[in-house]
DNA sequence: GTCTGTTTTTAACAAAATGTTAAAAAGAGT
DNA sequence: ACTCTTTTTAACATTTTGTTAAAAACAGAC
């Protein structure tokens, strides 16, 4: 029989809160960056790789194994501010644009123990970057190729080269929206490789229908270089008419030029805050 | 000084699965739905409205408020499981479609102890409801006005009626994403507010550039019919002819009509399923 | 200084998508 | 057969997007 409680107060001075079984949730942040690469191998060209930042395990599980910058959610800590602290601490980045992903949590997703995993989306200017980052963290170009409904991710650095397929499951109504599982993953640890996906899909998505592109930027851009980061992340060219008018009303120009190439100068652009309703 | 382990399966043996301090998760079920309602009051018409499912707390905290369908996740469940599970024994519905919301992890959202909380979205065609409700379930039709960066909702039935108000964050370079601040809110129990202002947004802009309208539809139907569940979640009028191209190549002709109403008979259509990549 | 190479920038037109008005189509009741 | 009603589509206007190509402007070479 249950105790009756007269009003709130009183039910909260007696309340148990240990009757419910506990878990653990962890963070993971995917840092996502566009940035001038060493020079194309093949056109000898400079050109823009779309990256990931990843982290070398020091412990077990998945001891020396890339991954993820991640670590757990504090009892006192708002969700929303973990992973600012895990990000400077696994790789001393501060003030980056950060939102959150989605919530990964199957059973055995951690070998040790029940751990729901939120991971969050950061984007962060690469070039402009002033902190170092620690020895232990290092970016990753990402290329991905599409056939049919396999998705194959490749990470690739001056060092080391990776890949993973996933099967996109197609949503039957009524069912799960779309989702992706991982049917070949020899590197990456824990779900690492489901989030990636997950991740690069919601990016590519988010530039078509928001300003996100903007906190992957200086202050200052011109019009090419900002249509050269859409191009990295998108995988593919854009007419330069087109991408234009498609971003005109999202900038505003600053009056000031990009000289110095050999070649008509680049007015340079800002973005121009606009009604989100 | 930390031992050393030789490998994974030694390190797993040993771990010790208390050493972080855990946490309690919970889910939260909104349930959106559009269907016949009585008749307007106004033009005496019958008209369909766009509505959210609540149930009446029977406990403590908020005991006897009106609140989301939710409950704890178990530590052996799968985290898209819970929402099934919760959804049949707090409302008695089934296989209805649900996809993840947003994680809500402030840290005082819970007057009870730290609870993090995964929303799920769900939808699903009221007027085909074969299951029946339980009492302590209701539908409350969702009414919203916007008025500069003030969003204010109306939940009402025949018998009760609320409102709450969110603030519109702007999101500025380099902080947060766009997200919203409950700045009254009488009624509802911990912050199912901000949940309901989210998962509201998500859907409209779902409504835009996917085909999660079906899962509100019954297999057949009219486009009128499509129309005003669009015209009831968006809450305005849209232009027949533009509606219908806008959604052709998502549907497919049955063949079937349907007759009686006096006027020129309806075609019935059904979802087609097509390419997403 | 003028010419050439290069890339930015915009003009100009084509094609596609969307907004809008209004007319045709087809059942049910009078 | 005529009228009422709502579905359906035709027709046109407007806007947006795709594409080609020309003009603009700087740096380096002669």
């Amino acid at each position: 029989m249950t105790k009756q409680y007269r009003n709130e107060a009183e039910f909260l001075k007696d309340y148990d809160a240990s009757q419910y079984e506990k878990l653990s949730l962890t963070t993971d942040i995917l840092v996502f960056s566009v940035a001038k690469g060493t020079m194309d191998n093949y056109r000898k060209l400079p050109d823009k790789h779309f990256s990931v930042l990843l982290v070398k395990r020091k412990t077990y599980p998945f001891k020396d194994r890339w991954c993820l910058p991640g670590g757990f959610l504090r009892v006192d800590e708002d969700i929303n501010e973990a992973p600012k602290r895990v990000l400077a601490k696994e790789t001393n980045l501060h003030n980056i644009y950060l939102e959150q992903l989605y919530t990964f949590g199957a059973v055995n997703r951690d070998p040790r123990l029940r751990v729901i995993n939120t991971a969050y989306l950061a984007l962060i200017d690469k070039d402009r970057l002033q902190e170092k980052l620690l020895s232990e963290a290092a970016w990753f170009t990402v290329r991905q190729v599409h056939s049919g409904s396999l998705i194959t991710t490749t990470l690739s650095n001056e060092q080391e080269c990776f890949s993973f397929t996933a099967q996109v499951i197609d949503p039957t109504l009524g069912n799960e929206p779309v989702h992706f599982q991982i049917i070949s993953d020899d590197h990456l640890a824990f779900d690492n490789a489901e989030v990636i996906t997950v991740g690069i899909d919601r990016l590519r998505n988010k530039l078509k229908y928001t300003s996100i592109v903007f906190n992957m930027m200086p202050a200052d851009f011109t019009l090419k270089e900002l249509q050269q980061v859409y191009e990295a992340i998108l995988g593919k060219k854009l007419l330069d008419p087109a991408f234009r008018r498609m971003i005109s009303e999202q900038v505003v120009k600053t009056g000031k030029q990009k000289t110095g190439g050999g070649h008509r100068p680049s007015a340079l652009y800002r973005y121009k805050k606009h009604e989100l309703f």
